[in-house]
DNA sequence: CTGAAAGCGCTAACAA
DNA sequence: TTGTTAGCGCTTTCAG
C-alpha cells in the first residue's frame, strides 16, 4: 500500500502537504491539490486506516454482539444495523454468543481494546438465566458506550431499544377472546428469556382463562403439546415464540384440526418461517430491522453525548393476519 | 484506557520494560514481572489493538462479503467463519452486498484501506449477472489476499472453496431414476447463479428426460408451476435451490397430492425452512459451516504463504432423506 | 536485566 | 502556501 510518505517524496513536497491536500484543506493551493490528487488516483492511494484510527482516537467502527445468528429476527436486526451504519460510514464487528455466557463476556473482552466506539449488545440467554451482567455494567468503567437491543435487565443502566412485549400479548390475547375464543392457551418455547417472562405476564394481564404452557425444548413441547391438544378443547393457540408456532401448526395439522375453523393460532414472529408456513401463519410482526437501526441512532447520539441521560426506544409490534386466524 | 506509558510511570519502569513484562519476555526478570503484572490487572489494562496493528502491520482481522443474510446458507457459512476466526483470534467485519455490485463494490472498497488482513467473499448475483471482476481480480493488484467461496468465475484467479453442485445434482437425478420415478421436473429459482447453472448443468448431464422448469420470481413460479402441476404427470420434483422446493411442496399439498407416494421431492437445502416443513423435505445438505470454516483456514494459509499455488476445496454435499421421499 | 530511541502512517498545531 | 515537529500507543533493535 502506497503512504503519504511515498507520495510526497516523489513529488518532491511535505508529508503535511500532502495530508492536508487528500483531506482538501483551503492552506493549500490549486495545484499542488491537483498534482497530488492526481498522483494518488495513480496510486490509488488509500489512508490507511490504523493509522487514521490511531491518530484520531476513533474507530468509525461498532461492535456488535448477537446470541444467536440462526434466528431470523436477529439477522434481520443485524442487517438494519449494517445498513444504517454504513449509512453513518460506520464499519460493524460481529460477535455471536450462541446464547452463551461465556461467549458473550469472551465478546466483550474483544472489543475492550480500543477496536470499536462502542458496542450493540442483545444479552444471551444464559446471562438472562443465571442474571449475571457485571461484565456488562463494566463497561461503564472502562467508558466503552454500549446499547442493549431487544433483551435488557434493570441491573444494567443504559440506552436500550426494546418490544413492547407486555403489550402487544396483552393485546393479542383481547383480541382473540373479541373473536369470540374460548379455550385459548398460549405455547411458548422462550420462557428462561425475558422478553418470554414479559409476553406470558401479558397474556396473564389480559386474561386468567389462557392456560400457559412453557417448555424447555422442541421435543417436550412436541410430546407434550400434542397430547394436550388431543384431549383438552382448544379454540386458539398464541404462540410465544415462532418456532413455538410452527411447531404447534404441524401439530395441529397432524391432528387433521381445521384451521383457522376449529382453531386460530397466532404467532411471535422473526419472520422466515412463518412466512413459507402452510397455510401461513397470522403473527406479530416485531420490525426487527427497525430495533437494529434505531440501536445505531442511538449509539452514534451517544458517541455524541456521552453525558445525557439514558434513552429507552420502544419499537411497536404489528399484528399480520393471514390464514391462520 | 490505561496505556503502557502510565503503567510505566506508575512503576517507575521504562515503557519498552513494561511492554516486554507483559509480553512475558525472557529479559525481564521475575521480580518486575510480577509487579507489572499486578499493576496491569488492577488497572485491567488492554493493550491499544489499534496501535498493535499499526506497529505491526497485522489487523488480525477478516473481512467478510456476503451477498444476503436472510439466507440460511449463508448465515450458516457466517457462523463458521466466525467460529473459526475466533478460534484463530482473528476478528471478522461484515459487509452485506444485497446481492448487488455496487454494494459489493463498496464493500471492498472499505476492506481495502488496511482495516482487514484478508477478504471472504461470494460474489453477488447482479456480479454473476453482468459478469464484472474487475472490482475482485484489482484485489491483486491491492495486494489483499482474498477467498472466494460458495460462487465463483474463471474470470479471477483465486483459492475458491466450493460445492460439488453439479455432482449433486447429477446424483440426485440418478438416484430418482432408480427409484423408478419416470416424470421428473427440476425447478429453480436461481437460474442466474453460477451454482443454479451448474445444478441444472449436472441435471442435463444425467438425463435428458428431465424436464427443467426455471423462474425469474416466485410469483412466476406459483403461477405457472401450479397449473404445470395440474396438467402434467409429474412423479418426482427435484428443486435446485431450497425456496423452490419449499413452494413446490406446499403447492403440490394444495393440489391434495399425495407426497411422497404420488409425487416425491427432494431439494437443495440452506436448512432452516426445510426443517421446519410440513411434511419434512428431502435436502441435499451443503455443508455450510464447513464452506466456513475451509474458507478461513484457506486464507490464514495465504496469509502465511502468499506466494503459494491458488487452491481449491470443494466441499461434498449429502442426502438427507425425509419425508417427502 | 533495563532503557533509549526509532518508527508504523497519519493529523494538526505551530513555525516559517 | 508550505514545512517542521510532535505524538497517538505500541513493538523491537540496540545500547548500556
Amino acid at each position: 500500500m502506497v503512504t503519504l510518505k511515498q507520495l510526497a517524496k516523489e513529488l518532491g513536497v511535505s508529508i503535511s502537504t500532502v495530508s492536508k491536500a487528500l483531506n482538501d484543506s483551503f492552506e493549500i493551493s490549486e495545484e499542488t491539490k491537483e498534482k497530488i490528487l492526481a498522483l494518488a488516483k495513480k496510486y490509488n492511494y488509500r489512508p490507511n486506516n490504523v493509522a487514521v484510527n490511531l491518530r484520531t482516537r476513533s474507530t468509525q467502527t461498532l461492535g456488535v454482539i448477537i446470541p444467536n445468528i440462526f434466528n431470523h429476527f436477529y439477522t434481520k436486526i443485524l442487517s438494519g444495523i449494517e445498513q444504517e451504519a454504513k449509512k453513518n460510514n460506520y464499519k460493524i464487528i460481529i460477535s455471536i454468543s450462541n446464547e452463551t455466557l461465556d461467549s458473550e463476556r469472551e465478546g466483550i473482552s474483544f472489543f475492550s481494546n480500543g477496536s470499536v466506539d462502542g458496542i450493540l449488545l442483545a444479552p444471551s440467554e444464559e446471562t438472562e438465566k443465571v442474571n449475571d451482567y457485571e461484565h456488562i455494567t463494566d463497561l461503564h468503567a472502562k467508558e466503552i458506550p454500549f446499547v442493549l437491543f431487544d433483551r435488557y435487565s434493570d441491573k444494567v443502566a443504559s440506552d436500550r431499544v426494546i418490544i413492547n412485549d407486555f403489550d402487544s400479548a396483552k393485546k393479542t390475547i383481547t383480541y382473540l377472546t373479541n373473536l369470540g375464543k374460548k379455550n385459548i392457551v398460549a405455547v411458548s418455547l422462550i420462557k428462561n428469556l425475558s422478553v418470554g417472562r414479559l409476553r406470558r405476564k401479558g397474556v396473564q394481564e389480559a386474561s386468567s382463562n389462557v392456560t400457559i404452557l412453557e417448555f424447555e425444548d422442541e421435543k417436550e413441547f412436541e410430546e407434550v403439546f400434542f397430547q394436550f391438544l388431543k384431549t383438552e378443547k382448544v379454540d386458539a393457540i398464541f404462540a410465544l415464540d415462532e418456532l413455538a408456532g410452527i411447531i404447534a401448526l404441524n401439530l395441529a395439522r397432524t391432528l387433521s384440526l381445521n384451521i383457522p375453523k376449529d382453531v386460530s393460532i397466532i404467532s411471535f414472529s422473526q419472520g422466515i418461517l412463518s412466512e413459507y408456513s402452510y397455510p401461513k401463519l397470522s403473527t406479530i410482526n416485531q420490525h426487527a430491522e427497525e430495533i437494529g437501526k434505531k440501536s445505531v441512532e442511538l449509539i452514534l447520539s451517544r458517541l455524541k453525548n456521552k453525558n445525557k441521560p439514558t434513552e429507552t426506544k420502544i419499537i411497536n409490534t404489528a399484528l399480520d393476519l393471514h390464514q391462520t386466524t
